[in-house]
DNA sequence: GCGTAATTTTGTGTATGCATTAATAAACGC
DNA sequence: GCGTTTATTAATGCATACACAAAATTACGC
């Protein structure tokens, strides 16, 4: 499961949770420039862990480290995001099409299961972060059960893009009654050993995500920017 | 093009160039550890520069930083060869359908056509090393032509962990004849604007040379290790 | 001899200092 | 005043120093 957690607990390591948390939370505003010696500051630390983390967050397109311009916080537009769920379209449908082809047991799928409850639940009770939270859990899940670890690598980097975008715009788009269909439908297509079905719907709910949300950045972009 | 070539040409820039080169020649061998100071004193800079350049190569799956060890260059598995070349599938597969979606006209296509020529003249002339180059080419123009940034990131992450498979299995391959017919087939589906033939053609296109590649490692596993 | 504790060695993670050079401000000619 | 050149400032990229902890080595008890 968590193959990979050995790596102490540096401070280049707290630096990368740090920053990327103030990125996510909008303390660290998209578009901002920020100098190694100001982060290194606001973090505790010197500037040489603070830059292995930037360059750590750089790789993941989160930020740009420019010379003599400090770090600047990238933002995101709706090109990005049709790029970014380009990406995850194909990715997490091969992911859910190998789910599908390995038999597994409703045992296997209990996580994935509790994810779609959950949002249920959030939808219920009108509670949009819970159910973003859920979402995203859904969808890590669906890659981990796809067994490529690469995958799974990418798609949390993409998430990380998406997670930004999806911050700013939770509020605006619409409650997601049919996602939830899909979710159910491609968890059914998984336990039932069906790849093609599972990869069929799985692909289709991503395409409707990124035009929503690719719809609603660009609205906003015409007021905002 | 060649968007973001800004950068100067700073010691740790010529460290990941270096470091990359040292392991695709087999120089730095796979499974091999290196201290930091060892690869510091062989590319004669201090260790910082080559620490940020091997953080770097680790996020690219190149090598892997554990605490006393040193660095490991990670060996490449035919089971690590399966999940890359998923991910090259799907992402290949839906440049290829993007980019015939784009109405290129045969100039846009000029350099993809010219890969292809290179491929055929060097299977004539029995040069596998200028085949595999003229092959990666293809690729990574088929990639740009589909217009996706990230897309054309992670497929160059993923050919470099492919190039080094490939690199030892190289002459014991079959020559690909067939895999020419693929590529023109790739190139005419784009230039005629046939996006879901570009996409299947090559999807099966990498599919096999998926399943060849691994055969072979499974093969070669089976006798040196 | 052998297991264990003490000691030394060694590599990393981090802080710090400094040279370089880009960016900015000041001085200057016109 | 304004464009140009020179001087100043400041941020980075890198080298270096060092503390800490892991590993290896030695010393020791039995």
């Amino acid at each position: 499961m968590n193959e990979a957690r050995r790596k102490p607990i540096s401070n280049a390591h707290r630096a990368v949770l740090q920053l990327r948390e103030m990125i996510f939370s909008g303390e660290l505003a998209a578009g901002s420039d920020h100098l190694e010696t100001e982060l290194a500051d606001r973090l505790g630390m010197s500037r040489t862990p603070v830059r292995e983390a930037a360059l750590l967050l750089e790789s993941q397109g989160l930020l740009e480290m420019r010379p003599r311009k400090g770090v600047r916080i990238l933002p995101v537009s709706a090109e990005d995001m049709r790029e970014v769920y380009d990406v995850l379209t194909e990715l997490e449908s091969l992911a859910a099409e190998r789910a599908a082809e390995r038999g597994l047991t409703e045992q296997d799928l209990a996580a994935l299961h509790a994810a779609i409850d959950d949002m249920e639940r959030a939808i219920s009770a009108d509670d949009l972060e819970a159910w973003a939270a859920a979402d995203d859990r859904f969808h890590a899940e669906l890659v981990r059960l796809g067994g490529n670890s690469r995958i799974r690598m990418i798609v949390a980097m993409m998430s990380d893009q998406v997670r930004r975008a999806k911050a700013s715009t939770l509020f605006l788009r619409p409650v997601p009654v049919k996602s939830n269909e899909d979710h159910r439908a491609v968890y059914a297509a998984i336990l039932a050993g069906d790849p093609a079905t599972a990869r069929r719907i799985h692909r289709n709910h991503r395409r409707q995500a990124r035009d929503v949300l690719t719809g609603i950045l660009e609205q906003m972009r015409l007021r905002t920017l």
